[in-house]
DNA sequence: TAATAAATTAAACGATTGTTTAAATTTAAA
DNA sequence: TTTAAATTTAAACAATCGTTTAATTTATTA
């Protein structure tokens, strides 16, 4: 898979960061290529269509997902530091993937979805699987509460997550977060805190 | 304010109902005033842009929102139970005016912004304030915990609620809701319960 | 080197977009 | 009823869009 030459990655590199900056109709073919440098047809001849580019972009950057998910997931720690690696690990891959995010989020949020989401509902339902074998190892430990709806419990991390970031300028003025520093910091930090402490307060049972 | 005639308020129904389905952008004047059996020169006319259409909508769908959400949370009743009323109130409003928020959350989630979201904005910290006042409350009766980043729980709250909406088909499928009344039930049941017991786990006490 | 394939280009295509114009019609006021 | 204002209309406008074409240049192969 993913057999693109330079000049390929090239334009998909430029199409992700105007598809982040402006969305995927708010880009022109024409911006794509004036940034980088091409002729108009050079996108049509190499990847068909503008949506078609899209597909190819997602592909290209989320091939590696599940595999690092699952990964680090497999590592031996109590179910408690495995739910706060999990946490983590998704904030981390947003923020390293941010571009990407920005754009997979804005299109699914689009009742005019461009996107094809079959072979990502499928790394979802897997990442899925992944979190009910480590709640369900700390519920047999008796260590986590036993009537939790888990299939809710991504899509909590994950729409906060987006939402905070959609409300970017209300949250920055509203948290008095100055810097853009200031504000990567309080992801990183208060953010990520508050959605491991609400998690891990949904799940522990009292007496621990 | 809101001086529509009954020409007017038709265009605007008309015009929410195309936005939540194609979105801003996907959704023409055209198709509009074909909808609403008028001219298409009819919009420029009374509302001057499609962008002040949309500004004017979302003034003549959200000018109601803050009284009822005040006085809903001016009786008498224990923090938790308030707590419970502010989340239901949360999820009732949106899922009332489902095509407005639709309309909201992919325009804020759009980089690409056509609204002036100041009026918003203004909206967002007074229900913020609201929701301060009942929790400090419940702090004071030592029933909440005192370390609680107050700020990003309405952010859950409209971020879990929104994310679920954008992925409807995904969590149809893996919830197996096989019909919308199935679907439906399901956002008012388990989702709004997971909801109550995520901010309840978050702020009670564990002595309580 | 000659022939073939791949890459690149400028230009044009047809469709759609939001908006404006200027004339025609309807409504309200004098 | 006449006059003026408000409404409605069809048509045109200029701009932009994704895509295609056909010619040209560059690279590869025989």
């Amino acid at each position: 898979m993913s057999n693109f030459n330079e000049k390929q990655i090239h334009i998909l590199q430029v199409a992700e960061k105007l598809f982040a900056e402006h969305g995927f109709d708010g880009t022109s073919i024409r911006m794509i290529s004036k940034e980088a440098g091409i002729n108009v047809a050079m996108v049509s001849y190499y990847f068909g269509s503008k949506e078609s580019l899209l597909e190819k972009l997602i592909i290209y950057r989320t091939s590696d997902l599940k595999l690092k998910l699952e990964n680090v997931l497999k590592t031996e720690a109590s179910p408690i530091i495995k739910i706060e690696n999990y946490v983590n690990l998704y904030i981390e891959k947003m923020n390293c993937n941010k571009n990407l995010y920005q754009i997979l989020h804005t299109e699914i949020s689009s009742p005019k979805r461009a996107i094809d989401l079959k072979a990502f509902s499928e790394v979802k339902k897997n990442n899925l699987e992944t979190l009910k074998n480590i709640i369900e190892l700390g519920q047999n430990q008796k260590i986590f509460k036993k009537d939790i709806n888990i299939a809710l419990i991504t899509p909590m991390i994950l729409g906060t997550y987006f939402h905070f970031h959609s409300n970017k300028p209300y949250f920055k003025d509203l948290l008095n977060l100055k810097t853009e520093t200031a504000y990567i910091n309080y992801i990183n930090n208060e953010f990520t805190t508050h959605i491991q402490q609400t998690i891990k307060s949904l799940l522990l049972n009292e007496s621990n």
